[in-house]
DNA sequence: TTGATTTTCGCAATCGATTGTGATATTATG
DNA sequence: CATAATATCACAATCGATTGCGAAAATCAA
């Protein structure tokens, strides 16, 4: 069923039609009705790829997620698809991994499919690799970095404090009376080494340069928390408390500290960050880092939004994390 | 930079060079490999929208998921994703809730797209709702129902035998000498039905007919299940087992069961279904029903390939659930 | 060298829409 | 009633590709 279908069977031309459907005036109100009970009927509507090719706009989004298995990732793909629909676009969703390789691989095939946006979520797209690709190949195209930044004129970021989260974290381990603090996780992307710097920053406020430990570990799945913190503990049986980069990380954590008995956080305290859902569900639950995911996703959608309908200043956001305090400290 | 662009500097037709790219014969070798070094050049790639027009192929796929939020739904979309990127598809997907209305909403807008294929997530679009979108507006794509089927030409249908996966459940209860086995959960899903009647069936295979109890509650959330199990022991105090259509209600479950100090399993023992991670990092953590979301992704994917490759052979297959045992029970 | 074959490539139509321009029908004006 | 103004709609070009068919060029045979 195409236009010409319905131009014929009303007695008129695709050009007729394609007005009605886009509300265009210069047509007779009888015309006008008789063709739309006509598109009722047969309930046409426009094939999509067809109006892209002389619109020069898909109403495709493109969201780029490292892995959407990743309940923070899900979480903002949720919030994002549902508000971009709302206006008539529609989300590719690409696992695009963390190696720049696979990150730049995905961003070809999003020019391939002329998306009209897109959202790059998790700062581990901030990197030079990508940076060249999208220079390369989406200059036409608005982009939102959900969780970094990167100089481009057609990229908006949404920065989340994550290093000011992570130094109030230090904050409350202190005041609990613990004084050595380990840092747990990798600084391969720009959020981690954000963490970090504020981790470094906390330590230091409190005179406790000395007692900082970085301990880097490969991954961020439960297994890394397990032996990374069985490994820290042999090297430095002094910790007290342990901060995680990842939810994830610090159930592994909190897995080995209850098999060995230790008292959490009497004994050692744990936090992790990005406030997943497993942070409750633990025993104990975990003090975490919120990262707003949620409000980064809403921003996201939004700004792209804005600026597809004409609103072409470049912004840069900045939300607040909060700490969300559970039984683990 | 369209094929134009790229004729032009070569010297040639745009058909020339389409045949190219397309790996056509009837072409020079030496004029070939200039066109291919222009390709290189100017990274040129065919805007794949365009070529869908033609073709009558959009090389897309819709996935209808009814929320990308959950864990099993966010497993099988990744490998599905990343499955059919490896053919060269893109994934549309869409959280179509789990509303008829919503779901149905998600169809009309696959359609708009004309997408080449459709994966449905989950029995809950098992309904006559969806059925009927299909049936009017799908009648040219293959569709893969995951764990579900509708009786229609172009649907196939992955099955994985909840029914009997909950009936060796209750032989492990009993197996543990529980006798007083709950089942929680709400039947509004074709999938939660059959876990049900594989729990009357497990029930009656051991003469306890009398003390089946089914007691339901609105959603699935660990809220849901707290409240549940709180008001399911008032009113049978004599429970000794629960088994949750949910892992995350489970957790709602072993939360206030712990609360109250009840000892799992020996009080009482819990089971959730659908081997998600939050079963693995509870204390104590949760037996369930693995649903082989991985393996249905995989052969979802599988599936419409084969269609969309010529193999019209419509196909039901049926894949086999796996109780994971651990500490709840 | 000439005519027959085969290669190689361009022309033009097509996919399903949208839109500027101009033609026709309708209404208004004097 | 004639003419100007306006409302209504169709034609044809266009978006960026693909492809059947025919024309020109190259190769072959005699």
């Amino acid at each position: 069923m195409t236009i010409y279908d319905i131009a014929e069977k009303a007695g008129v031309s695709a050009s007729t039609v394609s007005r009605v459907i886009n509300n265009k005036p210069g047509i007779k109100a009888e015309t006008r009705e008789k063709i739309q009970k006509l598109l009722k009927e047969y309930n046409y509507t426009p094939d999509e790829n067809a109006r892209g090719l002389v619109n020069k706009a898909t109403k495709l989004i493109g969201i780029l997620i490292p892995d959407i298995r990743n309940n923070h990732h899900s979480d903002l793909a949720y919030v994002v698809e549902k508000k971009l629909r709302e206006q008539g676009y529609c989300s590719i969703i690409l696992n695009a991994g963390y190696e720049h390789k696979t990150m730049a691989e995905s961003i070809q095939i999003l020019e391939q499919r002329k998306v009209d946006g897109i959202i790059l979520v998790g700062s581990a797209f901030q990197n030079d690799r990508v940076e060249k690709e999208l220079r390369q190949r989406m200059t036409h195209a608005p982009i939102v970095l959900a969780n970094g930044y990167l100089d481009l004129a057609n990229v908006h970021g949404i920065l989340i404090d994550e290093r000011n989260g992570t130094k109030r974290l230090v904050d409350l381990l202190y005041s609990k009376g613990k004084r050595h603090i380990a840092f747990m996780g990798n600084l391969n992307t720009p959020s981690n080494q954000e963490k970090f710097y504020g981790y470094e920053e906390g330590m230091e406020k409190y005179g406790l340069t000395e007692n900082k430990i970085l301990f880097q570990v490969s991954g961020i799945e439960k297994e890394s928390g397990y032996r990374g913190v069985k490994q820290l503990l042999s090297e430095h049986p002094d910790v007290d408390s342990v901060i995680c980069v990842e939810d994830l990380m610090a159930v592994g954590v909190i897995r080995y500290l209850n098999e060995l008995g230790i008292k959490i956080p009497q004994q050692i305290a744990v936090t992790g960050m990005n406030n997943s859902i497993l942070g409750e569900i633990t025993f104990p639950s975990i003090t975490t880092l919120d990262n707003k995911m949620i409000d980064t996703g809403l921003m996201a959608a939004q700004i792209l939004m804005n600026y597809l309908n004409g609103e072409n200043n470049a912004q840069k956001v900045m939300l607040f994390s909060e700490i969300i305090e559970r039984e683990s400290t």
